[in-house]
DNA sequence: TTTTCAGTTCGAAAAATATCAAACAATAAA
DNA sequence: TTTATTGTTTGATATTTTTCGAACTGAAAA
């Protein structure tokens, strides 16, 4: 059995929150979570990176406290922490909301 | 005649904006102005650093778009770009300004 | 049971970043 | 003019981060 450790609301920390943002794979994975509520791995719309790499990505995600997962049979589903941001960081998922999505 | 480029409004970018301020000595500065207005580099609050490496971080904040720099005499005054900021990212200074800094 | 599928973890290599001391530049003060 | 002050730039090193392939894990399908 999976036991993930999330962050708690206040255990968020702003500045590790940034730096989780501050990749460019990264950002794309929260804009489409933002706009998307829930997709897999195979669903982040980005190109040319290993699977593993991906998964780095996600747990650097998941332990800045932005997004969450919920194991349904083989899949992963990962989803932005909406609510929980929102209390800590008022207005940080508007903020990614408001801008449009980089497609290099 | 110092000519210092700062990206424009249209040229800030949210990723790169967020890896400025993904670094907590670089979070402490921006806090610190985000709250003081103006202040040299000797007014930010962050000890056991090295002048050069305070200067490599001002000039990642400065290209990135969060600061701004005003030359008098043989000091540098640096300031928030709230203005700026705020049009570009609504809610980002508000954001900075309702969390508590860090004291190490 | 064996295979396939979705994803993570491990170990290593490459790339980027942070840090410092020393040298430099520009202004102001002595 | 010489010296002190405020900060930047340069060059080097140490650390961190990104990236990948290979091996692994757990669940579902064959």
């Amino acid at each position: 059995m999976k036991t993930l450790t999330l962050p708690s609301i206040s255990e968020m920390d702003l500045t590790t929150v940034c730096a989780a943002l501050g990749d460019p794979v990264r950002m794309k994975i929260v804009q489409c979570l933002a706009r998307s509520g829930e997709k897999n791995c195979s669903g982040f719309e980005v190109e040319h990176i290993s699977k593993s790499t991906l998964s780095h990505h996600i747990k650097i995600l998941r332990e800045s406290g932005l997004i969450q997962p919920r194991f349904q049979g083989k899949e992963h589903f990962y989803s932005l922490r909406k609510e929980d941001l929102d209390r800590r960081f008022p207005g940080m998922v508007d903020l990614l909301l408001n801008e449009p999505v980089l497609t290099e």
